[in-house]
DNA sequence: CGACTTTGACCTGCGC
DNA sequence: GCGCAGGTCAAAGTCG
C-alpha cells in the first residue's frame, strides 16, 4: 500500500551488510564487478541483468495468488511438483485462513468488550460525578460555617473545594491550574439540568480577580505567572464545529449572551460573538457565522475553557472542545514547526466517523475544524481547502459510540429506528433493537443534523465519550434546547442584504 | 425592571 | 505611521 522505495532502503545498510544480505539471499550482487573493476563507473548493461536473472531463477513477481492457476508459465510443463506445491499451498492457505477466522473472532470478543469497559467507565463516572457533586455542596455548606468562625479557614477549605469540584473534570484536559483563581467567596446557586435535578453551587468571581477581561488588560491568569503563557495560548486555541444548521445557533447546553456582531471581510454574513453567561467571568466566547459559501453550514467557533460547573449537556460540548485544543496545543507545542501530526489529532477527536477534523495551523490562532457536515457525498471531499488546512478523511466504520450519539436525542428523530447505547439496547423492544446498516445510520445522523442544531451536540457528546469517557446520554434533552434566543441570521441576514455592498 | 440585543465607537495587532 | 480587519465595549433600544 505504501510505496516503499528500495533503493532508499538499501542505502541504509553499508556495502558491507549488503553483501552479507545477498549471499544470503541469495541474490546477485550487479555491481559487484564493476565495483571491483571500476570504482566510479557504474554502468550496468541490460543482457547482464537478465542473464544473471535466467542463471538464478529469479522471481520478481509477487505471487500474491495461491490458488491454481493451470495458465501460470512458472508451473506449466511441471506436473507432478505443481501438485505437490498446489496441496502445499492450499494447506497454508486453510491454516491462513483458520488463523485469520480465529484472529476475527478474536476481534469481535475484544470490540465487544471495549464498548463494555466504555459503558461501565461512563456509568462510573456518572456516578461520581453526583458523588462529588454532593461531596462538595457538603463541603461548600461547612466551609459556610467555618467561615463565621475563622475566617483564616478560607483558604485551606478552597484548597479542598478546589478538588472537589468535580464537573471540571471532564474540563481538566487543560493545565489544571487556571481553576478557581477567585479571591471571592461569594456563592451562587445555579439551576442544574432536569437530568440532575439539582443546584450546582459555583464560586463566583468578583470583578476585580476576573479571570477574562477587556482587551486593555492582559487576557492572562493573574495567579502563575509562570503559566501565563499556556494559559494565553490555551485562549487562543480554538475549536471550530461546522454543522449543517437552519437554526441561528447550535444550542451546546450553556447560556451565552451576544456581546457583539461584526462584518467579517470574505463573508456576507455577519459574525456574532458570544460571552458564556453561566457563570461571572467565564472566560469562553463563541463566534458563530454562516459559511459563505453554504449559507445552510453553520460556523461555532469556541474559544476557551469554562472555569464552572455545567450541565451535562453542556460538558460535552465544551470537554470536546477543550479536548480538542489541549491536543491541538500539546500537539503544537511539542513539534518544531508548531504543528502537530493532523492525522493522530484527527483521529483522537474523530477516531471512527466518517466526518472530517481538519487542523488549521493559519495563524494567528492554532484551529480545529471538526466538520459535522460531512455526508456520504463525495461531492463534499471536494471543498477546497486553505492551504494551511489538513483534511483527513476516515474509514467509515460503525463504532459503538455510534449507536449513543443517535440515540441521543432519539426522541426527536422517531421514524429513524437509532438505538440507544449497546447496553440499553438489550433492554430495548424488538423493534428498536433492530440496527439499521450503518449507511443508513450515517444519513439519518446527517438528516438529523440538518433537521435538528441539538443533534450537533449530541454528536459532541458522543465525540466526548471517545476522547474523555463522559457519559452523553447523562444529558437531559431538555438541558439542550436553553434559552438561546439570540439568531444571528434572522437578524443580521436580513440587514446583511442592507450590508450587500461590503 | 432586569436581561438581552443592537450597533457605533474604540482598541489592538498586523502588514505595508 | 497609516490603514485595515478582527475583536470588544458600552450606551441605547427591545422584550417579556
Amino acid at each position: 500500500m505504501f510505496p516503499v522505495n528500495l533503493n532508499d532502503r538499501e542505502d541504509q545498510v553499508s556495502p558491507q551488510q549488503a553483501d552479507g544480505k545477498r549471499k544470503f539471499l541469495g541474490e546477485v550482487d550487479f555491481f559487484a564487478d564493476k565495483r571491483r573493476s571500476s570504482d566510479d563507473t557504474y554502468v550496468v548493461k541490460k543482457e547482464d541483468v537478465e542473464a544473471a536473472k535466467r542463471e538464478l531463477n529469479v522471481n520478481t513477481g509477487l505471487q500474491l495468488l495461491t490458488g491454481n492457476n493451470g495458465s501460470d508459465p512458472s508451473t506449466a510443463g511441471d506436473g507432478i511438483s505443481s501438485d505437490i506445491e498446489n496441496k502445499k499451498a492450499r494447506k497454508e492457505l486453510a491454516e491462513l485462513q483458520g488463523e485469520l477466522d480465529r484472529m476475527n473472532a478474536e476481534n469481535q470478543k475484544l470490540k465487544g468488550m471495549l464498548t463494555q469497559v466504555t459503558n461501565n467507565y461512563s456509568t462510573l463516572q456518572m456516578h461520581l460525578t453526583v458523588l462529588m457533586q454532593q461531596q462538595k455542596n457538603s463541603k461548600t455548606e461547612s466551609l459556610r460555617e467555618n467561615q463565621t468562625i475563622d475566617g483564616k479557614l478560607e483558604d485551606n477549605n478552597n484548597q479542598e473545594n478546589r478538588g472537589a469540584i468535580v464537573p471540571r473534570q471532564f474540563l481538566e484536559l487543560v493545565p489544571g491550574d487556571q481553576e478557581l483563581s477567585h479571591s471571592s467567596s461569594e456563592e451562587r446557586t445555579l439551576s442544574g439540568s432536569p437530568a440532575q435535578n439539582k443546584k450546582m453551587i459555583v464560586r463566583e468571581e468578583s470583578p476585580a480577580s476576573e479571570d477574562w477581561a477587556p482587551n486593555k488588560a492582559p487576557k492572562l491568569n493573574p495567579f502563575k505567572p509562570g503559566d501565563q503563557a499556556t494559559e494565553a495560548t490555551m485562549r487562543k486555541a480554538r475549536v471550530s464545529v461546522r454543522a449543517r444548521s437552519e437554526a441561528p445557533m447550535i444550542s451546546d447546553g450553556c447560556q451565552w449572551r451576544k456581546y457583539g456582531q461584526k462584518m467579517a471581510k470574505g463573508n456576507p454574513c455577519p459574525r456574532a460573538y458570544y460571552r458564556c453567561t453561566m457563570a461571572v467571568g467565564c472566560p469562553v466566547r463563541k463566534q458563530v457565522q454562516r459559511c459563505a459559501e453554504d449559507r445552510a453550514i453553520l460556523i461555532t467557533t469556541y474559544e476557551g475553557t469554562h472555569n464552572h460547573p455545567l450541565p451535562p449537556a453542556a460538558v460535552a460540548m465544551a470537554s470536546t472542545t477543550s479536548a480538542a485544543a489541549n491536543m491541538l496545543l500539546s500537539g503544537s507545542m511539542s513539534s518544531a514547526d508548531g504543528l502537530m501530526n493532523p492525522n493522530f489529532l484527527a483521529r483522537t477527536i474523530l477516531p471512527c466517523s466518517s466526518n472530517m477534523a481538519t487542523i488549521s495551523a493559519s495563524a494567528p490562532f492554532p484551529t480545529v475544524t471538526l466538520d459535522l457536515t460531512q455526508q456520504p457525498n463525495p461531492l463534499q471531499f471536494q471543498r477546497p481547502l486553505p492551504p494551511t488546512q489538513f483534511q483527513v478523511p476516515f474509514a467509515v466504520t460503525p463504532p459503538p459510540q455510534m449507536s449513543q450519539v443517535l440515540g441521543y436525542n432519539q426522541s426527536k428523530f422517531s421514524g429513524l429506528q437509532l438505538s440507544r447505547d449497546s447496553t440499553e439496547a438489550a433492554s430495548l423492544p424488538n423493534e428498536e433493537q433492530q440496527h439499521p446498516s450503518f449507511a443508513d445510520t450515517l444519513s439519518a445522523a446527517t438528516a438529523a443534523i440538518t433537521a435538528d442544531p441539538n443533534f450537533t451536540a449530541a454528536l459532541a457528546a458522543a465525540i466526548t465519550s471517545i476522547i474523555g469517557g463522559s457519559n452523553p446520554n447523562s444529558g437531559d434533552n431538555n438541558t439542550m434546547a436553553n434559552n438561546n434566543s439570540a439568531d444571528v441570521n434572522t437578524n443580521s441576514s436580513n440587514k446583511t442584504s442592507s450590508f450587500s455592498g461590503n
